[in-house]
RNA sequence: GGGCGCGUAGCUCAGCUGGUCAGAGCACUCGGCUUACAACCGAGAGGUCGCCCGUUCGAACCGGGCCGCGCCCACCA
């Protein structure tokens, strides 16, 4: 890399990136040892990405953010552990074997389970370590000396102690209930992987024949073949049109069952004909009416999505779909069809297999969660745990007060599968097998959501009484996307309570989605997806890019400065310049490290605490840092990334490089540069440090090269601001330089001056003694003592800069310029003495607010007289 | 139906505890191969801060009402 810095003007991340990760592993410093407190020590449980997985952006900007702050901690010298692992993800992961085992022409059902799990724990021996591999391309650092996954020994054996102790606890039951059958993955489901999608069908009017009377009630339904299970026929209790049949009987048309006409508030009278036909086996709704009216409960559809043997011989054995048509048929020919108009309504999806769901009842297991949700309601009211951005409290709270029994058996092989043995009429629930003969264990397993409820604490090894468990639990940090704040993070929180007895995590940070870049959602299918890894090594754009072609190779830092540029705390599209610029702040970088260290004398080293020098851009910049460092410690506390990123990137280029740098030129380049070295050796080292653990790579194969850095950066100490070291002088010193530089170049370009000339000019302005130097330096102003006529006068702080008569001014252009200042000029006076005239402004205004404006018309007044 | 959030320069977005003629990156224009960087440097143009009321000496920022958009939740046949 040394010679490389001679050689190169431009940083390479292809080259550096794999080297220094391999540094950074063989130094041990990704794994703590497990000592200390968990209030001393900082620990974030990743979450775990699906073994099935491959990494996509969701995870890069997540890799950034935690990376972030376990490198900020860890430079702390905190104990700071990444606790790292995979999720068997149940449906997804049994759905990718059964795909390869159908391309091989055979199936799960032929093989047999425990063939068939042999097989997906062979998968998983093959492309599970895929992801993790892909986290190390981001530069993550987490502990990969501790790989946790759901499935192992350990984890099964918590994920089985809950289970045991809440079913002791009568917290887990066995009950026939209404669950969202998916006729895809032929399993149950929960509710939070329903998701509503808008369907035209078809709303058929129905008339029943009344039993006792002549006429007939008509209602509306769009899915006919459930009447077959119809047990009654609802109207709201205020209903006056139906008032005098409730507590008469209908006549089912085809099947003839006798129909209670019953009351019930939930039906609303302005909906169809005002009448519901009631089918408690295949409704949600119908469901909770039947029970609370006492209804029969009769299923008529099966679990493999065919009509049963309940729905009557003609029926049997057809598809719902079928039975249908044959329904409506049936009724058009008895008279029965009043009408059929199209309706547009959602109707429920598996989010898993893309079927349409099938309410149905079904024997399953459910846990209760009422008493598991009020601590964790209560924890996050007083503040255990934080949730931001704040707006998600609301969300939080109102599905917590409505928490419903979760369904969490699944009829799958690929899973924790239920520690439940049955014989006969006999139930054994236990961590061990019961004794004796003829037992058989449940073929369901666990939804796979419930042994990621335990992950904060079971990847620590709990339920035993682990060093992990006692150093790092409880977590600090939880990072997380919206969608799974439910399905994941508030049965973190429950499970937290109920069994180490702690809240798993201080502070939970929902991370916006990342949209293509034309808004859409980021999905493979869609072809919107962006593969983080073509833009870390170079790769196809994907089809949502107008430029096409690929992608340069912008390294893991421009991903994940961009990435964390981008962030918000609403949904952003993805944006690809943004990666640009996170390359440009690298090559910067290493610019900026050649102008240095290339310049650096030979025996001058990297000084071990900061230097107290006696120039003013020397002290500028130093008091600059201390700035920079507190935004960034502000930004990252208020976890406001994009606030970090950016902030970075204008230290670097507005500070550092675009003046510091100018500014310290000449002394770096003179023979005996003196304390310029050890200044430019210490910010730049700063600069590295503050920059780490946002742009990893880059900065510790730069701090490699600093003459007198031992070790590695990412084991050296975090730059902490220090305001004794602000130097409001050297700012206002400098600053003031600055602007007059502004001034003048922008004079310049007005006027046409050849960009190569210097201007003669005289200095008629005051604060100027430290820097006037370094002003006519950058802004090719040659200063001169001439008392002659000058041909312009451009205002800069403090006063004035004279300009001399010289070939690099045209007076044609110089009279333009000054004329059309002027008129700028008396606008801006205009409006300063109309808002100093306003009565109201200067007796209700702050104080300092008024003199700001009185000196501002002061300074513009003088302007305009200098020009004359 | 409820909730959250967003509409600021051509594009993607900052700014929003109200107060120096509104900022960045990219794109655009002009000028530069100036001894770290042409994947660069310097300068510049470009905005009724969605619309309408209101509060205030003063509103992109606070309040109300519209218009447009996104996401999440919800049992409506």
């Amino acid at each position: 890399m040394a010679s490389e810095l001679e050689q190169r003007t431009r940083y390479d991340p292809v080259d550096a990136e794999p080297r220094v990760f391999a540094r950074w592993l063989d130094s041990g410093l990704f794994h703590p040892e497990p000592e200390g407190a968990p209030e001393e020590n900082f620990s974030i449980a990743i979450p775990p990405p699906n073994v099935t997985g491959a990494l996509h952006m969701g995870h890069a900007l997540n890799g950034a953010i935690q990376d972030l702050l376990i490198r900020t901690a860890r430079m702390r010298g905190v104990r700071a552990k990444w606790i790292l692992g995979t999720d068997h993800a149940g449906i997804g992961t049994q759905m990718q074997v059964e795909r390869q085992l159908l391309r091989e022409g055979t199936t799960r059902e032929q093989i047999g389970r425990e063939a068939f799990v042999e097989r997906v724990w062979q998968w998983r021996e093959q492309y599970g370590s895929t992801i993790i591999e892909q986290y190390k391309r981001l530069g993550a650092s987490c502990d990969y000396e501790q790989e946790r996954f759901t499935l192992d020994p350990a984890y099964v054996e918590a994920v089985m102690k809950v289970f045991v102790d809440l079913y002791g606890k009568g917290l887990i039951y066995r009950d026939n209930y209404m669950v969202n059958w998916d006729p895809g993955s032929r399993s149950a489901i929960s509710d939070l992987e329903v998701e509503e999608r808008e369907v035209a069908d078809t709303l058929y009017y129905v008339d029943y024949p009344l039993a006792g009377a002549s006429g007939t009630v008509t209602v509306a339904t769009v899915r006919p073949e459930t009447m077959l299970g119809d047990t009654a026929i609802a109207v709201h209790p205020d209903d006056e049109r139906y008032t005098r049949l409730v507590g008469e009987t209908a006549l089912l048309p085809i099947v003839g069952r006798r129909l209670p006409i019953i009351a019930d508030p939930y039906v609303r009278p302005e909906f169809g004909t005002g009448a519901l036909k009631i089918t408690p086996a295949h409704d949600p709704n119908d469901f909770e009416i039947g029970r609370a009216h006492g209804l029969e409960e009769i299923s008529v559809i099966g679990e493999d999505g065919r009509m049963t043997a309940a729905a009557g011989e003609r029926f049997a054995g057809l598809t719902a779909l079928e039975a249908r048509e044959a329904v409506v048929g049936v009724l058009r020919e008895e008279g029965r069809l009043a009408r059929a108009v199209p309706q547009v309504h959602d109707v429920p999806f598996s989010q898993r297999s893309g079927e349409r769901i099938e309410p149905l009842i079904s024997l399953q297991w459910f846990m209760r969660m009422e008493p598991l949700a009020a601590p964790a309601i209560d924890a996050v009211r007083d503040g255990r745990v934080r949730i931001h951005p704040e707006g998600q409290l609301r969300r939080y709270f109102q599905w917590m007060e409505n928490i419903r029994p979760w369904c969490i058996s699944r009829q799958l092989w690929w899973g924790h599968r239920l520690p439940v043995y049955y014989r006969g009429e006999e139930t054994y629930v236990g961590l061990e097998p019961p004794e004796g003969e003829g037992w058989t264990q449940d073929s369901d397993v666990l939804d796979t959501w419930f042994s990621s409820a335990l992950w904060p604490f079971a990847t620590l090894g709990w339920p035993r009484d682990t060093p992990e468990l006692r150093a790092f639990y409880p977590t600090d940090f939880l990072m997380t996307a919206r969608d799974i704040l439910f399905l994941w993070v508030a049965r973190m929180i429950m499970m937290g309570l109920e069994f180490p007895g702690a809240v798993p995590f201080a502070d939970v940070y929902v991370h916006p989605i990342i949209q293509a870049p034309d808004g859409r959602r980021m999905s493979k299918s869609l072809g919107t997806g962006i593969d983080p890894l073509h833009l870390i090594d170079g790769g196809p754009r994907p089809p949502v890019f107008e430029a096409g072609g690929d992608f340069p190779a912008y390294g893991a830092d421009a991903l994940r400065w961009g990435l964390l540029a981008m962030s918000s705390s609403q949904d952003v599209r993805f944006n690809e310049d943004k990666v640009a610029q996170g390359r440009q702040l690298t090559n910067k970088l290493f610019n900026a490290s050649r102008l240095v260290l290339l310049r650096v004398p030979e025996g001058v080293e990297l000084p071990s605490r900061a230097p107290a020098p006696a120039a003013v851009e020397d002290r500028w910049i130093l008091s600059r840092l201390q700035r920079a460092k507190a935004a960034m410690a502000r930004a990252a506390d208020a976890f406001e990334f994009h606030h970090a990123a950016l902030g970075l990137y204008d230290f670097v280029h507005g500070e550092l490089c675009d003046w510091y740098l100018e500014l310290v030129k000449p002394r770096l380049y003179a023979e005996d540069p003196g304390e310029a070295s050890e200044v430019a050796l210490y910010v730049l080292a700063e600069t590295l440090a503050l920059a780490h653990p946002v742009i990893p790579f880059v900065t510790e194969a730069l701090w490699e090269l600093i003459p007198g850095a031992e070790g590695l950066l990412m084991a050296r100490a975090y730059p902490e601001p220090d305001a004794g070291l602000h130097d409001e002088q050297a700012e206002a010193d400098v600053g003031r330089a600055i602007a007059a530089v502004q001034e003048l170049r922008g004079w310049r370009d007005r006027v046409g001056a050849a960009a190569g000339q210097a201007v003669p000019g005289r200095l008629e302005a005051e604060g100027y003694e430290h820097t006037a130097e370094a002003v006519g330096r950058l802004a090719r102003v040659r200063w001169s003592e001439d008392g002659g006529e000058p041909v312009a006068s451009v205002a800069i702080p403090g006063g004035t800069v004279a300009v001399l008569a010289s070939e690099a001014v045209d007076p044609q252009a110089e009279a333009r310029r000054s004329a059309e200042r002027r008129a700028g000029l008396e606008g801006e006076i205009a409006r300063a003495e109309g808002k100093l005239a306003n009565q109201g402004f200067v007796a209700k205004a702050p104080p300092a607010v008024v003199q700001t404006e009185r000196d501002k018309l002061e300074r513009l007044r003088a302007e305009l007289e200098a020009l004359g």
